[in-house]
DNA sequence: TACATGGTTCGATCCCGATCGAAGCGTCCG
DNA sequence: CGGACGCTTCGATCGGGATCGAACCATGTA
């Protein structure tokens, strides 16, 4: 009778308080330890030991060992991009939640990942389709040279892309937007640009970025109409 | 310290083996009454309420009523790309699982929520890729000329396409192949046409579509590179 | 070598939710 | 109208799994 992959299990996984705020802590890309973890979802070190084992075992996260540390973090890009999309979905069944004071800066700017989510990140997205920058390439989608352009004023270059099988771009979708923004290699690599320069910067314990006045200004005036 | 939607409900409500196998019993876009899938599954007739009645509640199911019958199926498209994205991750921690004989017939040709998956349905996506056919519209992809030639073939045109708000295309990661295949109203379309012209068809109590030698054939020639 | 600190394992407890049968409520059919 | 059928609600039962503290292991530090 049944067909195809077992989506109980993963789902039962994910589908459990502390396990999913396990998951919702690490989605800003960082690699957290277990008593870190422990002490944020409020739980023994214990349980939160069995939670991370069952997480591991579903490929969800992976752990890294550092000394006598264990290192916690999402596994890969698939999951990070399931996981939005879960979030996607969650947000219509409860919809005036009452989230904390910091809902504001997550839907403005956010970590995704290894990339940027929120306004913005959809901002930087749109502005790139807008000015035809994309092209279907074998495998996904590439940037053509208008869009190098563009990037290079932020100071990326193809040059500067990492070679690996990680494709360049990908749109992911936005659960603040309910639209899509860039992830893969160049998502990444423009995230980490706008720290760089400064533009941006992570909040303490927080998926959420803090971008400058002047950063929001200069990525409005790069990828304005 | 929580942030963004609550993810553990929506997961939680997927992660009960009966409901999941309620998910995917509905994969293929079908409406089911309550008894069939009780049967289905294999439990009483007031479990599944109560299951059905959770899956409501977490809008990942929609009923509609029809004389004394009640008929369910999937939300909507997101639902159905969701699943799909997590039996691509479930694929992976159990990946020598003994699937039923239909399994084959499955990474072949099946249907995802409207529209065509499998090994055929990323063919069909790819070829059209190949082929330069997509363009990056206002709001996600949409077909050129080139493209409607192909497809005119199958006696699809614009003009035959229906006037909603969904979007024309969406590439929909496939579990099987883990690659794109084409999803949005042209899949639905396009995927209805080959039922129409006989060259496919659903396999009873099945996401598995058999695809007649003519029919695949076909396919080959319109998309060949 | 001893001690502190990070993490896991073990055993016991306890609660949520899946399950069922029986009863109740509609809707269609003879 | 009465009986059949589809589905939901209710109350009771039962099991899996989340939780904790304590003991244990491993890796650094004094």
């Amino acid at each position: 009778m049944y067909e195809g992959p077992n989506i109980a299990r993963v789902a039962a996984v994910i589908g459990e308080r502390g396990r999913a705020q396990v998951l919702g802590a690490l989605m800003d890309g960082r690699a957290l330890t277990a008593t870190e973890l422990a002490d944020a979802v409020g739980v023994t070190r214990s349980t939160m030991s069995s939670h991370l084992s069952r997480l591991q075992q579903a490929r969800l996260i992976a752990a890294e060992s550092q000394g006598r540390h264990r290192y916690f973090r999402i596994a890969n890009a698939d999951v990070a991009e399931l996981l939005e999309g879960m979030m996607g979905l969650a947000q219509l069944t409860t919809p005036q939640q009452t989230f904390g004071p910091r809902d504001p800066a997550l839907r403005k700017a956010r970590l995704c990942y290894d990339h940027l989510a929120g306004e913005l990140g959809v901002y930087i997205y749109e502005g790139l389709k807008r000015h035809g920058s994309f092209v279907h390439a074998n495998d996904g989608l590439t940037v053509n040279d208008s869009g190098w352009s563009l990037l290079s004023r932020l100071g990326l270059s193809p040059a500067l892309m990492p070679q690996t099988r990680r494709p360049l771009c990908r749109a992911c979708v936005d659960w603040s937007e309910r639209r899509h923004h860039l992830a893969g290699a160049l998502g990444a690599a423009l995230a980490a640009r706008l720290m760089e320069l400064r533009w941006a910067k992570r909040l303490p314990h927080s998926r959420a970025l803090h971008v400058t006045a002047q950063g929001e200004k200069s990525i409005r005036e790069i990828f304005a109409r």
